[in-house]
DNA sequence: CTGAAAGCGCTTACAG
DNA sequence: CTGAAAGCGCTTACAG
C-alpha cells in the first residue's frame, strides 16, 4: 500500500555490483564468498534498510520455518489450560532458539472444518506439536499419516513421522498409592476423569493395577467418574460420604479441580481433612497451595515435556530420528491434606 | 522432499481446459465465472488433492492474512500470565472467524535482537497484537510508528496506525475506594506493582484521587510498592502491620498474588480477615476463590478486551478507522475478605 | 465470461 | 569466488 520498503535482492545486486546469487549466498551463509563483498554487501543492505521476504524465500526452498501449533481437547479446544501453557511456553523457548516461529491455527479459520493437515500444507509447515484431549484424533488423522512430523503431548500418536511425549500417569497413580500406603491408608477411592481421556484412563489402569500389586481390594463404588472439573468432584465427595461407614479413608482425585470440589463437600458435610479422609490432588495448580489446608498433589514437568517435545521434533525435521515415545516422571508434592492413617 | 502434493493452478488449469487466471479467479470468489466452469473447477481440484500455497499467495497478494503477536512483559517475558491467555483466546477467536491466523514471534529467533518491526515486514502480517508490560516499549518502537496496524493491550500504543484497549484501571482502584468507603472504612492502605508499570501508577493515581474525592487523607506510609507477587504482598502485611495501633482498617492490594501473600502476613502476626482488616485484591484469579477467606477482588473483562482487540485491529486493517483507544469497565466481585467496619 | 503474460522476491543447479 | 537463467505457485491488470 504505502511506501512497502520493497527493497529487494535486485536492489542490493545492483548497487553492489554484484549478481542477485551471490548477494542469495551471503544471506544464506555460504562459505565460497570472498570477506571483501559480503562486507560490502552488509553495508549496503543496511543502509537501504533491506528486508527479506519470507514467502519467496518459502516459495523457492519450500520450507517454511514454522511450526504449526493444534491445540484442542478436553478443555474446551481453546488454550486457557495452564498445562498447555506452561508445556508451550517451554517449547517456544527452545524452538526458537533453533530459529523457528510458532503458528497458531484458529480453528474458525476454515468453518469448523479443520482440516490441520491441508493448513499444513498450505502453511508448508516444517512440523506440528500437537497437544490435545483425545477428540481430535480425527481432526488429525490425515496430518499424523503424512510425512510432516509430528509431536504429541499427552496424545499418543502413531504416524510414520510422529512420536510423543507426556507424563508416565501410570506413575502418577503408583506414587500416590505407595503414599497413601505408607501412611496407613488400605481404603482408597479414585475420582477420575472422563473416560473418553487416554491419560485418565492411563491413570486409572494405573490405580488399579497399583491397588492390586499391594493386594488391597478394590470397592468398585470406590471408582468414580468426575470430568476433571469442580463440580464432579464435589458431587464425588457427597456420594462417597453419603454413608460414613462405608468410605474410604484416602481418595485420590486426577485434578485438582475436583480435589477442590471434593474439599467443598466434605467440609459441608461436617467432616475435615485430613482427619476424616486424605486426599491428593493432581495439576498442581496454583490454587492448590491456597486452598485451606494445602493440597497435596502431584505435578507435571511440564518445562521438561515442552523442551524435549521441542528436541524430538527437531530431531524428526533433521531427520536425526523417526518416532519415538518418551515419558516423563511426575513428582508427588507433599502438602496438609494427607495424613497418617490413625490406627 | 517426497510426493509433495505439489498439484498447482497450472496443472488445474490444464486438467479443466481454462487458463490458470481462471482458476486464480474461482479461488477468490470472483463473481464473473461460469457456474459451469466453476463447478467443474472444483470437482477437478477436489479429485486431484488440490493444495494452494500461502507463500506463492502472499508474494503475488502482499498480504499474508496473518496476525502477530507480541507478548513481552511484566511476568517474565513468556506467556503464563493467566491474563494474558484469556485475552488472547477471545481475540483468536474472532479474528479466526475472519480468516486470519496467529503467529508468535519466538523472542530468541533473532539472538536476542527483537525487532519485532522487522518480522513483521518479513512475514509481511497484516496486523499485530501487543500484550505488554512496559519493557517492550523500546523493542516495539519501530513497529508501532509504522503503517502496520497495532492493538495494545494493557499498553498505550500512540503511532499512526495503532490503538489499544484496556481496563479502565482508574476506575478500578475507584470501585474499591467506593466499597470501602461504603463500609464504613476510612483508613485505607494500597499496596501497588512496581512502578515502572503504567497500569499500576493508573491504579495509584486513581486511588489517590478517589481518596481525596471522598475528602480523607492518605498516610504516605500506606502506599507500599510492590512487584505484583506474593512474597511483596507478604513483606507489605508485615509493615503495614508491625503496630497495631498505626494500621489501616482496609487495604486494597493491585494483585490477587500479593493479596494472597497479605494474608499470610496478617495470619501470621496472629490477626485475622475481614476482622481486623479488609482486604481486596485485583484480578479474580482462580485461586481468589479457594483462599480463606474467598477473597474480595476485582475482575477484568478478558474475553471483552480480546473480542475488542480482535475489533479494532480487523477494522484498522480495512481502513474504516486509524486510531481507536478504548477502556473496558472493571467489576468487583464481592466474597469474604471484607466486611462493614465496627463502629 | 475467459486468457496471455508479466511480476511478486527469492533460491538453485550449473557453468565459468 | 561469481553470474545468467530458470523456477517456486500464485495474482493482476489488460485485452478480448
Amino acid at each position: 500500500m504505502k511506501d512497502n520498503n520493497s527493497i529487494t535482492i535486485k536492489d542490493i545486486a545492483k548497487k553492489a555490483g554484484v549478481s542477485q546469487a551471490t548477494i542469495s549466498k551471503i544471506l544464506n551463509n555460504y562459505t565460497d564468498v570472498s570477506q571483501k563483498t559480503k562486507e560490502r554487501v552488509f553495508r549496503i543492505m543496511e543502509e537501504a534498510g533491506y528486508r527479506p521476504s519470507h514467502s519467496a524465500r518459502t516459495l523457492a526452498q519450500k520450507t517454511s520455518k514454522l511450526i504449526g501449533v493444534i491445540y484442542a481437547g478436553r478443555l474446551n479446544a481453546d488454550f486457557d489450560h495452564p498445562f498447555f501453557i506452561e508445556v508451550l511456553n517451554a517449547f517456544k523457548r527452545t524452538i526458537g532458539m533453533h530459529g523457528y516461529d510458532l503458528l497458531f491455527f484458529s480453528d474458525e479459520t476454515f468453518q469448523k472444518e479443520e482440516n490441520f493437515y491441508a493448513r499444513c500444507l498450505y502453511y508448508k509447515v516444517d512440523g506440528c506439536i500437537i497437544i490435545a484431549g483425545d477428540d481430535v484424533q480425527q481432526s488429525i488423522d490425515d496430518l499424523t499419516k503424512s510425512d510432516i512430523p509430528c509431536i504429541g503431548v499427552d496424545i499418543q500418536l502413531e504416524g510414520p513421522k510422529s512420536g510423543y511425549v507426556m507424563t508416565d500417569n501410570k506413575k502418577i497413580s503408583q506414587s500416590v498409592i505407595d503414599y497413601f500406603y505408607l501412611q496407613g491408608h488400605r481404603d482408597i477411592a479414585y475420582i477420575g476423569g472422563t473416560n473418553e481421556s487416554t491419560v485418565s484412563n492411563i491413570r486409572l489402569k494405573g490405580f488399579r493395577d497399583s491397588i492390586k500389586e499391594y493386594g488391597l481390594t478394590l470397592n468398585p463404588e470406590w471408582v468414580i467418574e468426575g470430568d476433571f472439573f469442580e463440580k464432579s468432584g464435589y458431587e464425588a465427595g457427597l456420594a462417597l460420604f453419603k454413608d460414613v461407614t462405608k468410605s474410604p479413608t484416602a481418595v485420590f482425585s486426577s485434578s485438582d479441580l475436583m480435589a477442590f470440589g471434593f474439599m467443598r463437600a466434605i467440609h459441608e458435610l461436617g467432616l475435615s481433612i485430613p482427619a476424616d479422609v486424605s486426599l491428593i490432588g493432581c495439576d498442581d495448580q496454583l490454587a492448590a497451595r491456597y486452598v485451606q489446608p494445602p493440597l497435596t498433589t502431584v505435578r507435571q514437568n511440564k518445562e521438561k515435556i515442552g523442551r524435549l517435545a521441542a528436541l524430538m521434533l527437531l530431531d524428526f525435521i533433521g531427520d536425526r530420528s523417526s518416532t519415538a515415545r518418551v515419558l516423563v516422571e511426575p513428582e508427588l508434592i507433599s502438602r496438609k491434606t494427607t495424613a497418617q492413617l490413625a490406627p
